[in-house]
DNA sequence: TCCGTTGGTTACCTTGAGGTACGTACTTTC
DNA sequence: GAAAGTACGTACCTCAAGGTAACCAACGGA
């Protein structure tokens, strides 16, 4: 792979063209179907487990709480518990997690406003 | 759904947090496990088949006609074909392909370059 | 009193993404 | 004359992604 240890304590760059190199699941992580969305979504603000699911349309709570745990486990996404009458949990970006949120909200900003052209591009107008 | 047809000509932008949404699908299109991939291998440079297959690790032949063809379907990759001894097929983005491919690339640029620190996040410095 | 909300977990089941293997038609190289 | 490279298409099969449904504990409102 493209992550070792060269002196005792080099890291060297991912190469996601590698099918062994780590970056590769770090990316399928996040550009996973609901991986992408959650990111996009807390981009704009944290939210709680329940406004993540009214927001993202189509996502079971079971994919989203298992989408959340990942990204929280790549330390992207942080989980905050308030202890409350009716459990309250609320996920924000990490520092990192904004980094890379602002790389997938550009392209879905991108595909929702050149989604005309795409679909003309596809219907071939 | 968000496209629509307002006063009979109107397109409007799409919205990915709706399920319905066709931004939905190309989202889905560009952020597959192969096409970020490809896209990002095309944002190099022009590749024939096979260069592409070398390029991408662990990529099977099928998965990569299949990716291109989603792809081009999309208006993001442009087929060639100069007829020779040996097929030769050469693909390329489109202007829209390379729009996205550089949104992509940065994405994908990120994660290699913050792989050391994604990695400390996980493995808990 | 019973329902709904919150934030999940778990079990079960289906679908489809994706891998393997083989066919093809032609050509160059050993 | 046998093997290998080019650019796929197709059939077959597997495994995991992901959906559905049920359950839980505590509280507020009708």
């Amino acid at each position: 792979m493209s992550v070792e240890v060269s002196a005792g304590l080099q890291a060297l760059d991912g190469d996601v063209f590698d099918t062994n190199c780590p970056s590769r699941g770090v990316l399928e992580h996040v550009t996973s179907r609901w991986g992408v969305l959650v990111l996009a979504a807390l981009g704009e603000r944290p939210m709680r487990f329940s406004e993540l699911h009214r927001r993202i349309g189509g996502v079971s709570q079971k994919m989203l709480a298992q989408t959340l745990r990942a990204l929280a486990a790549d330390g992207f996404v942080d989980r905050q518990v308030t202890p409350a009458a009716p459990p309250q949990v609320t996920y924000r970006l990490t520092a990192l997690g904004e980094q890379a949120a602002a790389h997938v909200v550009g392209l879905v900003g991108w595909i929702e406003r050149h989604l005309p052209d795409i679909l003309a591009a596809r219907g071939g107008a």
